[in-house]
DNA sequence: CTCCCGATAT
DNA sequence: ATATCAGGAG
């Protein structure tokens, strides 16, 4: 049940944030689809900025699954224990490195359907990979997504796949890779969970959640 | 719904 | 000192 005019709405705000910030890459850093796939593991509840700095230096030590097979897990959890939940993501990146190695020849599989069935790899890591590394179409539903589209009335539910639903039905294909980016880069420089800054806001009169006058 | 956990803003 | 941030699995 979507409109023309909602769609309309919903471009207009991509093309506002693109306007303002401009070609969107992630703000992960990454230089292959298997570093973008384990930089985004370490992203789950934990800020990308904080991954950049621990897989710096994971990416010199660890080049390929049998890299990461080869440690103790011990080790591996020292080594990314600053992202958090590292007990967890330690074991989920072992798991997944071991269906790596085995069933896919130590390459990432490049469809979204294969990558949601790795350890660790929900639908918003399994867009991120499908979309950045692979440039196939995906809306990657993070917390400043949903927050955002919350607020500026593109979705109107705190569960993460309605609103990737919601934003796929309102949104060409060709801006999907982009409206993640861009959602989360006015998240974190404008539209700020803690304080948002609705005075600097470019997409302020079409926001019906701002916070300010 | 609960557990997993450190970093940072206030 | 503590509230808030940031996804996936069971």
């Amino acid at each position: 049940m979507t409109s023309e005019k909602e769609k309309k709405r919903a471009l207009r705000i991509y093309e506002i944030l693109r306007e303002k910030y401009g070609e969107q890459k992630p703000a992960l850093n990454f230089s292959n689809p298997f570093e973008l796939l384990i930089a985004t593991i370490l992203s789950a509840q934990c800020t990308d900025a904080r991954v950049n700095v621990v897989t710096e230096k994971l990416f010199k030590k660890y080049k390929n699954p049998k890299d990461f097979l080869k440690t103790e897990t011990e080790e591996l959890e020292k080594d990314i224990f600053s992202t958090g939940f590292y007990r967890q993501k330690a074991k989920s990146i072992k798991a997944c490195c071991e269906i790596l190695a085995k069933e896919y020849d130590g390459k990432v599989p490049s469809n979204f359907e294969e990558l949601t069935k790795l350890p660790g790899v929900g639908r918003k890591t399994a867009s991120v990979v499908a979309g950045n590394a692979f440039g196939i179409p995906a809306v990657a539903v993070d917390t400043h997504v949903r927050r955002l589209s919350n607020l500026l009335g593109l979705a109107d539910t705190k569960n993460p796949d309605k609103i990737e639903a919601a934003l796929k039905e309102l949104l060409p294909e060709r801006t999907w890779i982009e409206i993640s980016h861009l959602l989360a880069s006015h998240g974190r420089a404008v539209c700020k969970a803690r304080k948002p800054d609705c005075f600097n806001c470019v997409i302020y009169d079409y926001c019906p959640g701002k916070k300010l006058k």
